[in-house]
DNA sequence: ACTGCCGGGCA
DNA sequence: TGCCCGGCAGT
């Protein structure tokens, strides 16, 4: 068996068999430390995944860490590379594998937040709520999915709505059908567009300054970022 | 309440 | 197609 190191910046995926060798990489690269290769801080290991030969290569789909496919949400959220952030400090001592399980699931309400010192640019911040934004270099993609399918047994609506004001405001009228919200009228919604859009510029009064998706009520192609 | 925009209607 | 809007969802 052959362990080997591969990148996972963004879409390099380079593969090299040290430890040593990837780290170099990408400090020289990706982190535009060329020059002082014993300036390193460690960050550098988050930045690539071991990956070993002749076993289940876990690590294959890392590499294209493409938007596999947002819509194929339902049941079961997109994964992504949890790497350990645990890591220690010192730049030599490689603990553990960062082995992570394709299908592991962490515990939705714990959201993971990548640490590093350096906030600004280089480091992708995942983040796996119910939302994951991803954003490596400049050019991000995000994907959500709906939350977890709820299985209904028992009761449906019982009247203790311990909330105040009383009045039972969700009726499921007859017995549960409830098998999926009833999706299908909106569906997944992209994420909002971030920034100004034409609307929030312009203004009302001078709607015929809008693009014309903002015009139509469309999705705005103007400020896109 | 406001805003972005999907889905759909109308010419 | 181009244009517009109802209505929903996120803020």
């Amino acid at each position: 068996m052959k362990v080997m190191f591969k990148c996972l910046w963004k879409n390099c995926g380079k593969v090299l068999s040290t430890a040593a060798g990837i780290q170099k990489h990408i400090r020289g690269v990706h982190l535009g430390r060329a020059g002082d290769s014993d300036y390193s801080d460690g960050e550098e290991d988050f930045y690539y995944t071991e990956i070993k030969l002749n076993t289940d290569a876990v690590a294959d789909g890392l590499g294209s860490l493409a938007p596999a496919s947002p819509s194929q949400s339902l049941a079961s959220p997109p994964t992504f590379p949890i790497p350990d952030s645990s890591r220690t400090e010192s730049p030599g001592a490689k603990t553990e594998t960062k082995l992570m399980t394709p299908l592991s699931r962490s515990a939705p309400t714990t959201l993971y937040l990548v640490h590093t010192d350096h906030a600004y640019q280089a480091t992708p911040p995942v983040t796996i709520p119910g939302s994951a934004k991803f954003t490596p270099n400049g050019s991000s993609f995000s994907v959500s999915w709906q939350s977890p399918p709820v299985t209904f047994t028992g009761t449906p609506v019982s009247p203790t709505h311990h909330h105040h004001g009383g009045a039972g405001e969700q009726r499921q009228h007859g017995h549960v059908v409830l098998s999926s919200p009833p999706r299908g009228t909106v569906g997944l919604r992209k994420p909002r567009g971030e920034g100004k859009k034409c609307r929030k510029v312009y203004g009302m009064e001078n709607r015929d300054l809008w693009c014309t998706a903002c015009r139509w009520k469309k999705a705005c192609q103007r400020f896109l970022d």
